[in-house]
DNA sequence: TATATTATTGAACAATATGTTCGGTTATAT
DNA sequence: ATATAACCGAACATATTGTTCAATAATATA
């Protein structure tokens, strides 16, 4: 890819991002956007059909760092995260959000961003997907199972949504705690 | 009030139903609903400040119908739901939505609309603490006290968000039975 | 019934946001 | 060095918001 689009759609991300700490989602405007990214109006189109897009694409690159760490424990035993091997998937990802990725925070914690929040919770289904066997045994017969998946999911985002509101007082261990004994 | 204020207020709150049917939350714009209610566009904005004050004000409205279940079974023997006097506050909301408020369903079901959510959330927040004891016995200890408290209220909703979603299929009885079995 | 009050209307208005177009400029790859 | 592709920015049509105002119609009340 162009230097020119790698740093200009860099500098939307950025731009988008640093808004987004500061404004709801609803209330940032292209016209924002390409002011604080410092492009033109007719480069931000040529990038992004419209702002959702642009929040889509966002996810994409957020969650592939975020979600992938599967794959990279299984392909590489010095994984990107740098964090002990032998943990949890859950206490993983609680670890991984607390240190590096504050940008999932800002968009978890963002008003007015049920978009953001479907593009997360169909990541985190996956996710509870893969490890449905590991809550097997906690299940309540009476549930169907796609009851008790839809379940999980609410459970885990609910508890880092608490997480996050709450300062992120607990540590990943705790909290890894708390989500698996409220399951 | 003047009868043709109430008359406008009505017009608008079913426009305004109506349109939620069809559209998401963010799509609908003021000229949609003075159309649809047929009102002058000044009138609709003599009633309400913005479409986010509608919104507030039709939630008013319909959580005074939902939320006041334990009041009304309270002050008067025969309440206005005609249904089993002995039933758990749940089970009573999960019949009263089912039967009675397709509006909150539509609410619900519609996308881009988490202001709804969080209107919603903070009555069933409130209801849940009345109930805390109720599910006093089932806390894991190592859980704080306002982290369980929200996980309760995030099951219920959640539970009842899968229920609309799958066209409340199951019954009345049985979705209780799915929440309290899960939480 | 007559009158004063109050709500509604509709059109016009400024302000803001969206998404497109296009000719000119600048960076990149080869 | 040159062809290609990205960027710029200004202008443009369109849509939405929220306000204003004078005219009209419904309502309350005496």
């Amino acid at each position: 890819m162009d230097r020119r689009q790698r740093k200009t759609r860099e500098a939307i991300f950025n731009a988008f991002i640093l808004l987004l700490s500061k404004k709801t989602y609803n209330k940032i405007t292209v016209g924002d956007i390409i002011e604080t990214a410092d492009v033109g109006r007719a480069t931000f189109y040529a990038h992004f059909e419209t702002k959702d897009f642009l929040l889509k694409d966002l996810c994409a690159e957020l969650f592939e760092h975020v979600f992938d760490t599967e794959e990279n424990k299984a392909n590489d035993e010095h994984n990107i995260f740098n964090c002990d091997m032998h943990d949890s998937v859950f206490l993983h990802l609680f670890k991984h959000i607390k240190k590096n990725d504050n940008n999932v925070c800002k968009l978890l914690s963002s008003k007015n961003n049920d978009l953001f929040l479907t593009y997360f919770k169909r990541e985190v289904r996956h996710l509870i997907k893969k490890h449905a066997s590991d809550f097997e045994d906690r299940k309540p017969s009476i549930l169907p199972a796609e009851f008790w998946i839809n379940h999980i999911t609410a459970t885990f985002i609910e508890t880092l949504r608490w997480w996050i509101e709450n300062k992120m007082q607990e540590s990943p261990e705790q909290i890894t705690e708390y989500f698996l004994s409220s399951v």
